[in-house]
DNA sequence: TTTTAAAATTGTAATTATTACAAATTAAAT
DNA sequence: ATTTAATTTGTAATAATTACAATTTTAAAA
């Protein structure tokens, strides 16, 4: 069976064709693209796709812990199949997304105790990538 | 003279009026408010005051370093005159954004050398507040 | 297997945050 | 006092996302 599909099984969702284009799309492109990425590419493989699937499934992806959300860019949401706690960094130049390495995310503690519980801790970076740094500046 | 006045010349912004005014609830009011959370606000104080005038200045705010702008909401952006490296907290129950306590924050590194240079790092986390932790679940 | 009910998908319209832009106002410079 | 530049304003446009009703697909029951 494939991948996508037993991912979302274990994530409590029923495997719909369309549900599980998405899935696997992003746990084969890591670029942690925009709903609207998602549906371009996928469109021209499933002409029938509606945008609005896209955005509900992200919605229930998200809800049921498959994929997480990334609010790095104020203009719109990304995703990333990797729930793992790492952090992004966004290039101010290309507006590309990228995992990083860190050390010490593992380390930070957030005093909770009495006035919050932290289900979830997002790391954003921002800057430019190599590329850009050439180009820009 | 007025700290908000002192601030916005330090960052060579010109003081005028609005930009008084907008500054000025920023650094009273450190709710990590929207831009139409200000507007909303200062609009009743200042009835000639135009939306957009809040959301250019704030942008020229964030581009002379002024403020930050917070995007742990996908909604919409948030803004805070405290530009040093803390921590945010959303509460998903009744949606606040607060400031939080972490240890090593200042200790994650991240392995730019290479592949990107680092300008700025933004910490959010989710969960429930106290208040919310009861009322729900 | 046919019928019925539930779930998922689709397309369009609505909503919301933000930006573009041109006109009007205010401030600064000559 | 005039001219120029900067700032503010209001409206219209844009872009991402959501609401919603209609349609299609899937599952369940008879």
């Amino acid at each position: 069976m494939e991948l996508a599909q037993k991912h979302l099984i274990l994530h409590n969702i029923k495997p719909s064709v369309q549900r599980v284009f998405i899935m696997n799309y992003l746990l084969e492109n890591k670029i942690h693209p925009t709903a609207d990425m998602i549906f371009n590419e996928l469109y021209v493989k499933m002409p029938t796709l509606s945008r609005t699937t896209v955005y509900n499934t992200l919605k229930l992806l998200v809800d049921e812990k498959a994929i997480q959300m990334i609010t790095i860019d104020e203009k719109n949401a990304r995703y990333d199949a990797d729930t793992s706690r790492h952090a992004h960094f966004k290039c101010k130049g290309c507006g590309g997304v990228f995992d990083v390495i860190t050390s010490g995310v593992d380390a930070i503690t957030v005093k909770e105790s009495e006035e919050f519980i932290i289900d979830d801790v997002q790391i954003y970076c921002h800057g430019y990538c190599k590329k850009c740094m050439k180009n820009h500046i």
